[in-house]
DNA sequence: CCTACCGATCGGTAGG
DNA sequence: CCTACCGATCGGTAGG
């Protein structure tokens, strides 16, 4: 691991924990094993390194569920899509974290920039799983009025199994191996033809 | 209105808004409309300030809530509850953001405190459900295998659109007056019966 | 509720 | 990647 990989995932990790401001250069610095000024060889302020970590971060959660996009079955692909958004969660809680602290908790200009790209990439996550609803409708495996409430509903159910498995609630674990039940439930709720 | 008041407004928006560390006594302070050293008067520390501001936005929220406790109807109570949390939400959105913020941002050993008394409220909140969801599947009104299955799904749907509520999505609107639609989904998923 | 002040730490730079 | 340093701001106190 090179000192500049090192410097993402212990910022990642801090910054998620105790948040931006609550996170100085030199406890960065710290735990990585060097001293502040050598930070700004890599970066050229705290507000760039957050900045490419909450990009990093994004498109990297984007790509994982990227592969989604071929066509296929829209129940089955509405599932799958589902189950990689938590796969995801889990194989690097520390991101999806960060980005849920960048877009909920620094202030000003920065702040902005930061929700700003956050809810444009939820906004297209909406889009999609309406477009999947709409088809699903199509074929006749959902029935709704508008694609567009069933993906409000799915947005939510998302939303809130990540803040209980990020936050490490006692729940988190309950979750964890009830996914797929979850599911289905989703489903039922979402109109779904079972 | 007085400064203490204003004091506790003022510190639970800017918590809120900039988290923890990120907000300075000094801002605070300029945004009462006092001198720093002023604060001092009302808290002893800015750490005692924010677990205050904790302890009583729980048990407002806890309050607001507990006209629930009553009996009646189970299904009934679950959806007064269901729309309770939402209008507390409305009503006093920095108080939610607050203990979100609290229990998720803060670390060290003041953010083991406040995650500890947040984690303890939505506890409770989770079993009182899981309590209705038994009560109701006693009356023939749902069905499920375990009130705890369906009692971690009504958490994982309040939790998500209090996500999108508090921090400002497009779709936050969206959610608004579609509350007693999603209620009547989040019924079926539960395994109500209609 | 104020002025005046404290030591510590902040993000960041110079120069090597 | 380091030592040495910068001005600014931090939480908090003394004394009135």
């Amino acid at each position: 691991m090179t000192t500049l990989e090192r410097i993402r995932d212990t910022a990642s990790t801090l910054f998620a924990a105790r948040g931006y401001a609550g996170t100085s250069m030199s406890r960065l610095a710290g735990q990585v094993g060097i001293r502040k000024a050598s930070l700004y060889n890599y970066y050229p302020s705290k507000e760039a390194l957050l900045q490419d970590l909450v990009a990093r971060g994004m498109s990297a959660w984007t790509e994982a569920s990227e592969s989604l996009q071929e066509g296929g079955d829209p129940r089955e692909r509405l599932r799958v899509y589902f189950h990689s958004i938590f796969a995801f969660a889990d194989a690097h809680p520390e991101i999806v974290a960060l980005i849920r602290v960048a877009s909920t908790q620094i202030g000003g200009s920065l702040g902005k920039r930061c929700r700003g790209s956050a809810v444009e990439e939820q906004g297209r996550m909406v889009d999609e799983v309406a477009e999947l609803c709409r088809r699903a409708m199509e074929q006749g495996q959902m029935e709704a009025a508008d694609p567009r409430e069933p993906a409000l509903l799915w947005t939510a159910v998302v939303d809130g199994v990540l803040m209980n498995k990020l936050f490490a609630t006692p729940r988190a674990a309950e979750f964890g191996d009830r996914l797929e039940p979850l599911w289905r439930r989703l489903w039922v709720a979402m109109g779904g033809v079972t």
